[in-house]
RNA sequence: GCAGCAGUAGCUCAGUUGGUUAGAGCACUAGUUUGUGGAACUAGGGGUCGGUGGUUCGAAUCCACCCUGCUGUACCA
């Protein structure tokens, strides 16, 4: 067969996807298996939805001619449109509107899993991500919201992290909402454009803010941002009100008594915490990193925040007439393990086997017997998979990491003693067959 | 989507008044050592210089368009 170089496959991957190594994904093991064990204790349900929902059953409506793909990734399938869900909040109220009559109310259920979005990528995002999702369906009860910003803290710091490193900002939507009933802004494109001007405010700054809340803004690429046109009495109420440090808010008043009886304290007031613009109706929160995240360069990145969520009363009632309020709260998880990398006192170990090294086919039956001895007592260990001479052999159990290789030729066969070779010293010792593997528990 | 910057070997990058056969370090392969890795030395393989078109006797180098990446910004249920 002829091989053109034009049909040759790319190796290069789709716009925001990434391959993930080892490392990452021992870590990202290491976080799910603190998330089982905090879930469990705060009595939630283990739940798992598919991939694949109807388009209009989370929340998207028919995709367009001209965008088919607007946000999420979406094929039609038999007349109907599918997409790839983008968090697992509107699965879940699927769920609970599908199941309305059989779930507990309320009902505390997590889930983890994987979502995918059709947007651009940025530093720490990418298209396809795991995201970590706890919710409470069917309460009003404050509690629940207090809850979830408890147990996402006590992840955090299993995870590694001490409440230096994090923050969970909370505030109510309510407030924003009084606010706009107030200053008589009643268009709904002002409404977005001024609450998207807000959620700005931690990153760019009151100054820049306040020019997205006036006529625009242009950023340091050049690039220029349409502001929401507010007169300027109405932004020095805004600004006057949002940054008070203090709040008549009942919801934020009283979740700040719930954590005073739960003695959590690392939580603010920030009453720019925006989040999504459409389904939020209460309290709503954001868990913020404190320290830098760099990327590959080097260079220090925003990175913006690695969970958050709300009270959404009116998501399930969509499906239906069903008065089913909500609250819950995700974490990304991927940029959560990303962050995680960047802590200098972080360590994960990774295990790399023990190398028996091979001399001739024939003494195969002499290395499995070893072989199975060390697997037997649980070392992570393999007969050298390749062929070629002893120096490749070494070569490659160095460059895996190996911390020991057993070498077993003709002369220690001979004798019933194998020499091992301590990769990390170069020691050498000579150590009976039956020994091996009390000696290698020794170096691990 | 918009904007700025950038694409030369697997990786990091040199390479301008446009001129033989395009370089270095690391990595890789082989050897110095046919039973010893992480050090050293020797030799070797590997590039349509992001793509296409143009200017020119001649283009990695100049011009146009396109593609891709990074960063910011917008959108983000």
């Amino acid at each position: 067969m002829v091989k053109d170089k034009k049909t040759k496959p790319s190796k290069e991957l789709p716009l925001g996807f990434v391959d993930r190594q080892e490392k990452e994904l021992l870590i990202r093991d290491f976080v799910i298996s603190n998330i089982k064990e905090v879930m469990i204790k705060y009595g939630f349900q283990y739940l798992e939805t598919p991939s694949f929902e109807y388009t209009d059953s989370i929340g998207k409506f028919l995709p367009d001619k001209d965008r088919p793909d607007a946000g999420v990734f979406s094929f039609k399938d038999e007349n109907k449109w599918l997409s790839l869900r983008y968090d697992l909040t509107a699965p879940l109220a699927r769920y609970v509107a599908k199941n309305y009559l059989e779930i507990p109310k309320p009902f505390k259920r997590y889930q983890l899993g994987t979502v995918w979005r059709n947007e651009k990528p940025g530093p720490g995002r990418f298209r396809e991500f795991l995201q970590f999702d706890a919710d409470c369906v069917g309460t009003k009860n404050l509690q629940s919201d207090a809850e979830l910003c408890i147990l996402v803290s006590e992840i955090l710091e299993r995870c590694g992290l001490n409440k230096n490193d994090y923050i969970v900002n909370i505030s109510s939507r309510k407030i924003t909402d009084k606010l706009f009933e107030k200053l008589k802004i009643n268009s709904k494109d002002q409404i977005l454009s001024t609450l998207r001007a807000l959620d700005k405010i931690d990153r760019l700054g009151w100054d820049e803010a306040k020019k997205l809340l006036g006529e625009g803004r242009k950023d340091k690429s050049g690039d220029y941002t349409k502001g929401s046109n507010l007169k300027k009495d109405q932004i020095k109420i805004i600004e006057d009100t949002l940054k008070g440090k203090t709040t008549d808010s009942e919801d934020v008043l009283e979740i700040t008594k719930i954590f005073e009886a739960y003695n959590f304290k690392n939580y603010k007031f920030d009453p720019s915490v925006i989040r999504g613009l459409e389904y939020y109706t209460g309290p709503i929160f954001e868990v913020n990193l404190n320290f830098d995240v760099k990327n590959a360069k080097g260079q220090t990145i925003q990175f913006g925040s690695i969970g958050g969520g709300g009270r959404y009363d009116n998501l399930v009632n969509n499906f239906g007439n069903l008065d089913c309020p909500a609250t819950g709260i995700s974490i990304g998880l991927d940029r959560l393990v990303f962050a995680l990398m960047q802590k200098k006192d972080f360590k994960i170990k990774i295990s790399r086997p023990v190398v028996i090294c091979t001399f001739d086919k024939l003494r195969t039956k002499e290395y499995i017997e070893i072989l199975t001895k060390l697997r037997n007592s649980n070392i992570s260990s393999e007969i050298y998979p390749g062929e070629g001479k002893l120096k490749k052999q070494m070569e490659y159990a160095n460059k895996i990491g190996s911390p020991a290789v057993i070498l077993y030729g003709d002369d220690e066969i001979k004798s019933g003693k194998a020499t091992l070779k301590n990769l990390k010293t170069g020691n050498e010792s000579s150590v009976k067959t039956e020994d091996l593997a009390n000696e290698i528990k020794k170096l691990l």
